[in-house]
DNA sequence: AAGTCGGGGCT
DNA sequence: AGCCCAGACTT
């Protein structure tokens, strides 16, 4: 099929399929930049139905770029707790700094710029080229790379590489529509060309599509496996109160509070209490009640009953969660 | 090129 | 109980 056809028939679909979403409204020129900033840093590993609730909080928060660039560091942290990824929060303020003091306030048009700023990496780049200004690049996310693959039944190492990816993905043209047609292709992903049953039958390509001629829609994937981590979670109680730490010793959860914890190598014959998964690690837990508490760094009674007054990652919520009930 | 970084939706 | 998600950054 010629390039300017599936351009036009998946663009078609796009037109009568597409979700209504809060960074898809007609706006103003300088909202709608704003929007897919913030949008894009919001659903970088994160579903759209997750995304939602958070982005109109912070727009409604935060309205624009200026008020971005100058908002407290506690108030910008609030509005994404629970989102996860807590890098990309302080990285999209970095670049709403340096946009206003560098870019006067507009955010860059050129890829080599956008890439230059904190939390946009080549994805990001092209999401904003085509969706904010409507420029012909496609971004390669997700659900690109999963259309990609099955249209052109890609299985081999050395196709699915990143690399290789970009290259191909030139195969879908382009479209003067531009900021329509990277949403449509990743909507095309997310809606119909899904990981497990996609939904060929509302598809607008399948007729070119290699994987629905030999039907076969497994996809090749690069595995990475989880880590086994084991940890002892230290709990002191004062009446109604938990202490909890601002953690500077662990990677994840950088910054933010936590149960004071030690790391165990190798342990023997560890029972723990809790299990959590995160990131690409399972956390065997083991929790150790004590009396007096010793002098934390950054340390501070955590009042169960005042939640809303605190900034708690979902780790520390769900530990809080398990001690109510044991 | 491979690890690290959250958390939740979906099957 | 796994897999996956509008990836970026570090090593």
């Amino acid at each position: 099929m010629k390039d300017q056809i599936i351009t036009k028939k998946i663009l078609n679909w796009y037109d009568l399929n597409k979700r209504s979403l809060p960074w898809r409204k007609n706006v103003s020129q300088s909202k709608k930049h704003y929007y897919t900033l913030v949008s894009e840093f919001m659903l970088q590993q994160t579903q759209v139905v997750t995304v939602i609730p958070y982005f109109n909080r912070f727009i409604n928060k935060i309205p624009n770029l200026k008020k971005l660039s100058t908002i407290q560091d506690r108030e910008l942290i609030k509005l994404w707790e629970g989102l996860g990824y807590y890098s990309r929060v302080r990285n999209l303020k970095k670049t709403a700094k340096i946009i206003i003091s560098k870019y006067d306030g507009k955010i860059p048009n050129n890829y080599e710029d956008l890439i230059s700023l904190p939390g946009i990496g080549n994805y990001t780049a092209n999401a904003i080229l085509a969706i904010a200004f409507n420029k012909s690049y496609i971004p390669l996310d997700g659900n690109i790379e999963r259309v990609l693959k099955r249209y052109l039944y890609l299985k081999k190492d050395k196709e699915i590489k990143k690399d290789n990816l970009i290259q191909k993905k030139s195969i879908f043209g382009i479209s003067s529509r531009s900021s329509d047609y990277a949403q449509a292709l990743m909507e095309l992903g997310a809606m119909i060309c899904k990981p497990k049953n996609p939904e060929c039958s509302g598809c607008p390509i399948p007729k070119s599509c290699k994987s629905y001629k030999k039907k076969d829609f497994n996809l090749a994937k690069i595995t990475k496996k989880n880590k086994e981590k084991y940890f002892i979670l230290k709990v002191y109680k004062k009446n109604q109160k938990y202490l909890l730490v601002k953690n500077t010793k662990f990677n994840f959860l950088k910054n933010l509070a936590i149960f004071p914890m030690e790391e165990l190598y190798k342990p023997k014959n560890f029972n723990e209490n809790l299990n959590f998964k995160m990131s690409n690690m399972n956390m065997n837990i083991k929790i150790q009640y004590l009396k007096n508490a010793k002098r934390f760094p950054s340390s501070y009674w955590f009042d169960k009953r005042k939640l809303d007054n605190y900034m708690l990652p979902t780790f520390t919520k769900k530990v809080v969660k398990y001690l109510e009930k044991n």
